[in-house]
DNA sequence: CGAATACTTGAAATTATTCAAGGGCCGTGG
DNA sequence: CCACGGCCCTTGAATAATTTCAAGTATTCG
């Protein structure tokens, strides 16, 4: 059963804060917007919509260079927003968007949505801060990026999704996405979950799951100390 | 003659478009900050003190991984600020900062500063639209460092840091802080820097003005187009 | 002026990419 | 139900970009 508009709003995390009637301003000026696989939502340069809240369906920001390279910015899964900061800012879409799977979205537009911004002082805060949130996700990618090997990089992406309990990873994209996303090639990935494999920290079950074995070593590893065998 | 207190929040870019009366609350509040050159401001992971408003000097927002190797996350001037995502989202500093220069700060501490944000929804409103300003700078850096290569990278800083009718840079910073800062090393910075000079597209005066002489060429080679001679 | 630090340059080493090819999974259609 | 075609992933070998190491020169600060 497909959420509503309205459900989709009230179940994304950047929303949480707000009363009632803020939210239903927001509803108000919500328009439905539907992807199909493979469709692309905005493009790179373009003006931006507004600001995009994800019901279903899972969303690839991404970039082009001159030279054909790709890189994934973003993976967004349901709950998530994109969009926010050219809407806000007010500048064209720094990014482009595709859906990975059929899609479904609130689309909340530029305009009404700035004015809302101007009027209601809780939504601007709660945004501040979500948007505060977001910037520090930010930091720790290019730091990773930067700062890590590829093997670093993988582990510490590894522990981060797997979450604080679980030693389970359900990978959201396909891998050579994923490798994008941390600026790998895909045989660099695929070599370097091997490496992990081998050396017994994880457990590549199927190609979308994998098992963390041993979180201590892997930690290890994401600290850029990679035991010698 | 050194600035006064509130002529550093005046002079500020984030909080230009406030009135007097917002501006006298965020002087009350303000702490004033003096830091010898090379002194450590904050260091990562330490409790965020509050946002940091630049006077005088200058500072530099760096990281250090496991492995001892730097990234320099931004370098601030006069009339800008720092800590503004931490102090926001009530996180620790993701990054450390040490003043390159004797450097003079107005300090928002984080409380009071919050509550600011709270009653006034001028002030949170443009800090958030400041804020996105910033990411998307930030995104630009990221897709630099993963979309271009050296040459390229280097190419469009110079671009940028120019400005849209300036064809002299003044680097601000050492060319070993400028390289960590492209993620490149500061061997590779200089001999990037001859390659670009010795082809006619740059002329280094002094070690730290540079002169732009083929502008067009210039966007070429940032755009991925190096001409083979 | 002298010491410390920053910058430049060349040669060697290394990491990750590129190129090339084979294997595996999945949905479609017979 | 099985075969086919397409795409994704894996693997190995060769390549290339950047780093590292080492040494010398220039600059800056006290």
């Amino acid at each position: 059963m497909p959420a509503s508009t309205r459900q989709i709003i009230e179940r994304c995390r950047m929303f949480s804060r707000l009363a009632p009637d803020q939210l239903d301003r927001l509803v108000g000026m919500a328009q439905r917007r539907e992807f199909e696989r493979r469709r692309l939502i905005f493009r790179q340069d373009a003006p931006c919509p507004g600001l995009f809240v994800l019901g279903d369906g899972r969303v690839r920001i991404y970039n082009l260079a001159p030279s054909g390279k790709e890189h994934v910015l973003r993976l967004v899964g349901p709950g998530g927003t994109f969009a926010e900061v050219a809407a806000i800012g007010g500048f064209a879409c720094p990014a482009s968007a595709e859906a990975m799977q059929p899609t479904t979205c609130a689309l909340l537009p530029a305009d009404p949505f700035k004015q809302a911004l101007t009027d209601d002082h809780e939504l601007c805060l709660g945004l501040l801060v979500g948007m505060a949130m977001w910037v520090r996700h930010f930091v720790v990618l290019l730091e990773d990026i930067v700062l890590r090997d590829a093997i670093s990089r993988v582990a510490h992406y590894l522990l981060d999704t797997a979450g604080d309990q679980a030693d389970e990873v359900v990978l959201p994209a396909m891998k050579r996405h994923l490798a994008s996303h941390l600026n790998l090639t895909s045989e660099t990935l695929s070599r370097t979950l091997r490496r992990l494999d081998e050396t017994g920290l994880i457990e590549q079950a199927d190609g979308r799951h994998i098992h963390i074995t041993d979180i201590e070593s892997l930690r290890q590893v994401a600290d850029g100390m990679f035991p010698e065998i």
